[in-house]
DNA sequence: AGTTGAACCTCTAGTGGCTAGAGGATGTAT
DNA sequence: ATACATCCTCTAGCCACTAGAGGTTCAACT
């Protein structure tokens, strides 16, 4: 039987990530001791480790959802969970093709800027001067 | 004299968003009708631009917020102008190579998986199991 | 001058995914 | 019995917005 620190400590989490979990029922409620004190058992350990690794990939709480339903269900076809993991795929390389713009723009106003005065600084210059640029960076989102 | 809403499609911006900077003191507080309609000249339009240029960029509001000082600044030197962008690219950097990572990763758990049920789910067990993995991707923060 | 209706106003609350802190109770080792 | 690390709940804060309620103003048209 765990508490709660330890499972922290043996997930990499923090404990109040953990009570932030079982608030939004991604965690289930724990057993207690007569006390009112959080214990784990491996189940949980599991399911922690889990969702932490699946955050480390970068998908999101709603997506881990999922897939932790989909864990629950060993004999339904797993199209599913592949369908979440070439969603969470093809955003990764969104963001990847959107931060190598940004880099390349990032870059060119930096090694452009020859140290003078804030006046002829070429980084203000870009930034108050979309039309300075090479690429066309829209959205925000990264 | 632009109402709010001409300068929010001017600069592609929101028209709360707009007020938002202006709470946070980011963007002035501009002059009113007599009924209290905000009304936006040049200065505001190209401050307003200007952050959101940056904005795009990823720069922090934090940070545009120390990028609008040294631009009232003409006659300091630019380095510290530079000192940011150079951190705003470092901070890029380092989240492709995050990202690199996450798509090899998730590239190559997406393409082991056969299609069967989910009980063999390729995807399901490397999230089950770290040490399945290629790299360490330790931190989240991307 | 009156009427419409789009755009404006303020204020509050919500998003995701946590994180921090106050103020107090519990568990364990000595 | 005592110390004190860890636990508990609860509230509020972070970033950068976004959404909506409920009410007012502006500009155009008749």
């Amino acid at each position: 039987m765990l508490t709660i620190g330890s499972l922290a400590k043996k997930t990499g989490t923090k404990v109040q990530t953990i009570r932030y979990y079982e608030q939004i029922k991604l965690m289930p409620e724990p057993g207690r001791t007569e006390g009112g004190q959080r214990r784990y058992g491996d189940a949980e350990l599991d399911r922690l480790s889990f969702i932490r690794h699946s955050r480390q990939l970068g998908f999101s709480l709603d997506a881990i959802r999922e897939l932790l339903d989909l864990g629950d269900h060993p004999n339904r076809p797993c199209h599913e969970a592949d369908a979440i993991a070439r969603r969470q795929l093809k955003q990764v390389e969104r963001r990847i093709a959107r931060l190598e713009a940004l880099r390349m723009e990032l870059n060119r106003m930096v090694h452009e800027c020859s140290g003078g005065r804030t006046a002829d600084c070429r980084v203000l210059e870009v930034l108050r001067d979309h039309s300075a640029c090479l690429t066309d960076h829209e959205e925000i989102e990264a």
